[in-house]
DNA sequence: GCCGTCCTCCCCCGCTGGGCGGAGGCCGCG
DNA sequence: CGCGGCCTCCGCCCAGCGGGGGAGGACGGC
């Protein structure tokens, strides 16, 4: 059974020079290509591809908009692995949340296309060394940007850390009391040195000092049950 | 000039088994061993190697304290490569954030152990398919999880929004109006929609829920200036 | 021993915040 | 035109929050 693959590239040169670098390979078979955006929903509802190859820059509709579309209406397990000259990390970003399943570069040596179209096609996922390095920095250094908000946070005692993690939690003193085995009142002095210390001036503006410093983090709170 | 490698695993075995792949590598030359995290640590600063295969679960102190610390009081461009047999994500982020540029399973083909190390000594970064998966899906699905959350926003006013958007900001109710050019009275019963409409019960809350449903993000405001 | 820090708890008090009810003006829809 | 939704505002009430200030006990360093 080979790879189905849909080709997308707004120059027919660059298109067909992928196609012919694909049809080298025996497992891999080119079963449509297109030339923008909109043309490329056509072909993939038509021809239902396992991978689609796209460029990002196209006229009419651009790859990412493609993608988004395509991922959305795909009623099969379509993959789809971004081919771009640029590496402007925002589009990195964008292609992912769109539903794409890579990222490379279009300077990848021809051999490695094919290998990338199989790595897609076997459910992995693919990112340029570059850009992965970039991924790798947001999550290793993105978090920490804010140097100067979460610096603050080592002013604060274990517990008054406790305290801004339970206040971020939108909870009242009293409840944040039965939680944590104490009085109400204890927890109202160690919000008080806790505004003072962070130079705040109410809880709210814990809560949003408390997401600003990733001491907590979106996505790991129930809200409105 | 090949590239020296210090092999780290608490298991001579394994450790072993790593050297003997990599010696058939003429370019690349194991400098030194290590069966500890304490060992790496003295290991790194007495050999300088350009990269470090590092195992996580190790005694005395495991791998990802010992990159976070090689990394910090490194004085030379030291790259380490993560090795590990399990794949518990947690793992990925934390090594990440300790410094390391790459994080590879051990059930990897020999010829590409290689290969990783190479990428890694160029400066590059590497991580398993399977591992980029998820990375990459916590980046495309991550910040959409909270669909629930994020679709009780539809149920608010554009002028409610606002107001969430402002009480996010950490503001007290005189404030936005002064924003908004509008009354408190009026901020007070925009407030008081809002919460009847989201089910919550302070504002403390709307600031949760607004980061929660990514109508904030982290990194886009001022906090205690 | 003394001192500093941290955690715990107390009282008093001013004020913001939020519930409740009501009201008027505007606009779009049927 | 009447109805409903939205935005604007008002008054009353009071629980909760936060400031100020104080105090005791545990712990560890000097």
């Amino acid at each position: 059974m080979s790879i189905s693959v849909l080709v997308v590239d707004d120059q027919a040169l660059v298109r067909g020079g992928f196609t012919m670098i694909l049809r080298t390979h025996p497992d891999i078979e080119v079963v449509a290509e297109a030339g923008t955006g909109l043309e490329a929903i056509e072909a993939a509802q038509r021809h239902r591809p396992d991978v689609i190859l796209m460029d990002i820059r196209m006229p009419e509709l651009d790859g990412l908009e493609a993608t988004s579309r395509i991922v959305q209406e795909a009623d099969w397990p379509v993959r789809i692995l971004i081919l771009t000259t640029f590496d402007p990390d925002e589009y990195v970003y964008q292609a992912l949340r769109a539903g794409a399943s890579g990222f490379v570069l279009k300077d990848i040596p021809p051999h490695e296309l094919a290998t990338a179209v199989r790595t897609i096609a076997d459910g992995g996922a693919l990112i340029a060394p570059s850009i992965t390095r970039r991924l790798i920095s947001r999550f290793a250094e993105g978090p920490t940007v804010n140097t100067a908000v979460a610096e603050r946070l080592h002013r604060l005692t274990d517990r008054e850390r406790d305290i801004v993690a339970a206040v971020a939690r939108g909870d009242t003193n009293t409840e944040i009391a039965q939680q944590l085995y104490i009085g109400p009142a204890t927890v109202k002095s160690h919000v008080s040195s806790i505004l003072t210390k962070l130079g705040l001036r109410d809880r709210t503006q814990i809560v949003v000092f408390a997401y600003e410093s990733s001491l907590v983090k979106p996505g790991t709170q129930d809200i409105g049950t």
